[in-house]
DNA sequence: ATGGTCGTTGGACGA
C-alpha cells in the first residue's frame, strides 16, 4: 500500500496538478491539507472518478483537510471531537483496512512572539492527549500531514539561519518530541538518512526548489508495527516543479499490509 | 540568500 500527504494548498487551484499527479504516482491513500473550501463545494466527483473515496472536511477560505482511499473507510472521526466541531479542518482520523490513519493540517504559528505560535505548541499537546485516549501504542496507526515543523537540521536549507524561526523553533521540537515520545517513528528518517530532501519551498524565494531552499516540514510517521513494515519513503518534487504548483509536494511510504 | 508570491477575496490576511 503506497500512502501520501500533500498539502495542495487550494484544492480547487490545484485539481489539475492533482488530476495529472495521481494516476501517475498512483497512491493508495493520499491525506490532503489546506484544502480551502466549504464541504458543500469540494469536488468529489473528480477523484470519485479516479477510483477514490473520499473523506473532507473545510470551511471557507482557510484550512480544511481530505483523505482520498481507494478502500471503504471503516471509520471517519472529524476533529478532536469526531463531529468536526472542535478542529474538523485541521484533524481527520480515519480507519482503512483495519489501519487507523491520522491527517493532521498542523497550525502554522505565524511567528515566535505570537498568540498564534502558543495556539500552535498547545495544538500539539492537544494532539498528545488526543493519541493517548484514542489509540494504543501497538496499534497500527499512521500519522501524517503538513506539521509545519522541520525536526532536524538536515530538514532545512540553513539551520544555523533558520534556528528560532516558526517552523524550525526548539518549543516546536520540544512540543513535537513529546509527541513523537508516546510512540511515532518517522518513516521518512527510517529510510533516507541524508538531508536536503525537502516538502515545501516558500513561492517567495525566487528558484527556491532549483536553488535547494526548501524545508522538511510534512511527515509520515507510524507506530513500531506499521513503521517495521514500511518498505520506502520518498518524497515526489515534480509536481512542485509543474505549471501552477502547490508550494509543498506530495511525500510518500510504501507499506507492505 | 525573503523584504518577496500565491490563494481567497473583492481589501486584507494567511502561509
Amino acid at each position: 500500500m503506497v500512502i501520501a500527504s500533500f498539502n495542495c494548498n487550494s484544492i480547487r487551484a490545484r485539481i489539475e496538478v492533482l488530476k495529472r499527479w495521481l494516476p501517475m504516482a498512483n497512491p493508495d491513500v493520499v491525506a490532503l491539507q489546506e484544502t480551502k473550501v466549504e464541504d458543500k463545494d469540494f469536488p468529489a466527483e473528480d477523484f470519485q472518478s479516479l477510483g477514490y473515496e473520499i473523506a473532507f472536511k473545510g470551511e471557507k477560505s482557510y484550512n480544511g483537510v481530505a483523505i482520498l482511499s481507494k478502500y471503504k473507510f471503516d471509520d471517519v472521526f472529524y476533529g478532536f471531537d469526531g463531529k468536526g466541531a472542535d478542529e474538523g479542518s485541521r484533524l481527520l482520523a480515519v480507519q482503512i483496512k483495519k489501519l487507523h490513519i491520522v491527517n493532521t493540517y498542523i497550525p502554522q504559528g505565524f511567528d515566535p512572539q505570537s498568540e498564534k505560535f502558543q495556539y500552535k505548541l498547545q495544538w500539539f499537546s492537544r494532539l498528545r492527549t488526543f493519541f493517548e485516549s484514542r489509540y494504543k501504542k501497538s496499534d497500527k496507526l499512521i500519522w501524517l500531514g503538513d506539521f509545519n515543523v522541520a525536526p532536524e537540521p538536515i530538514d532545512v536549507h540553513n539551520p544555523k539561519r533558520l534556528l528560532g524561526s516558526v517552523g524550525y523553533h526548539p518549543e516546536e521540537h520540544k512540543a513535537l518530541a513529546i509527541v513523537k515520545e508516546w510512540g511515532f517513528v518517522d518513516v521518512f528518517r527510517e529510510h533516507i538518512k541524508e538531508g536536503g530532501h525537502y516538502t515545501f519551498w516558500d513561492y517567495r524565494v525566487k528558484d527556491g526548489v532549483a536553488r535547494g531552499l526548501g524545508w522538511r516540514v510534512d511527515h509520515i510517521w507510524a507506530t513500531e508495527s506499521i513503521a517495521g513494515k514500511s518498505i520506502r519513503s520518498w518524497i515526489d518534487r515534480e509536481p512542485r516543479l509543474w505549471e501552477k504548483p502547490s508550494d509543498h509536494t506530495p511525500i510518500l511510504a510504501e507499506i507492505s499490509l
